[in-house]
DNA sequence: AATCTATATCGTAATATTGCAATATAGAAA
DNA sequence: TTTCTATATTGCAATATTACGATATAGATT
């Protein structure tokens, strides 16, 4: 085994998974908060920031790419990175719902 | 390598990542959901609900409370689970800082 | 006490992720 | 057009995750 059971679960569950798994880890959270600090879009500038070589980095990039968190726009040789606004609501708003959904409702446990 | 660089990152980078990959699977999101449509804690129904064994739920469940986004009270022979609202408010809280910050600023990119 | 019921843990196989050196690619600058 | 600069891709090693059968544990029931 090892692989997980995806085609079990709705696409709902697995766009939200993979926007989670986007984050699931020390290295994209610090890349989502230096991508707010800088706010305008960078990219070798994240390499700089950050303890891992630039192969690891672009790997993580393309991952968060890919789940949609952030977008990455060619500009000359370079590339521009920055946080992808609808993505983040998403899960924002997943959030919410389910915050309001316990407040209506007694402790449990 | 295969391990993560976690001491190169915050206590609070590693924490968030933690819940964020707490939600990383769709089995999770489906334990989540149908915790968030039962309410009351259960257990052995969530077993029945996914199309997974036993013990993969089981380890799924630890992963969770392990991570601070479900807990679980022992009641008799069986396990109570239920979401800990707490913890989805901070993933929530930090989305939502986010998302404010987003909006304070021009479009980039 | 023997048995049932609910859940956790162990062991292990299959697969995925993380990380990086080496290398490829592609636009910019010389 | 050679060289530089920025980023992606390839290949591979180390480690983590996912999944589950088998088994352990522990309270409930008989």
């Amino acid at each position: 085994m090892g692989a997980s059971k995806t085609e079990y679960f709705t696409e709902e569950q697995n766009v939200l998974a993979k926007i989670a798994k986007s984050l699931a880890h020390p290295a994209r959270i610090a890349i989502l908060e230096h991508l707010i600090k800088v706010n305008e879009c960078i990219c070798g500038d994240i390499v700089a920031e950050l303890p891992l070589a630039q192969p690891t980095v672009s790997q993580h990039l393309k991952e968060m790419k890919n789940a949609g968190i952030i977008k990455g726009n060619i500009d000359g040789n370079s590339i521009c990175y920055c946080i992808d606004e609808k993505t983040i609501e998403k899960l924002q708003l997943y959030l919410n719902d389910i915050s309001t959904k316990l407040k209506e409702r007694m402790d449990c446990c």
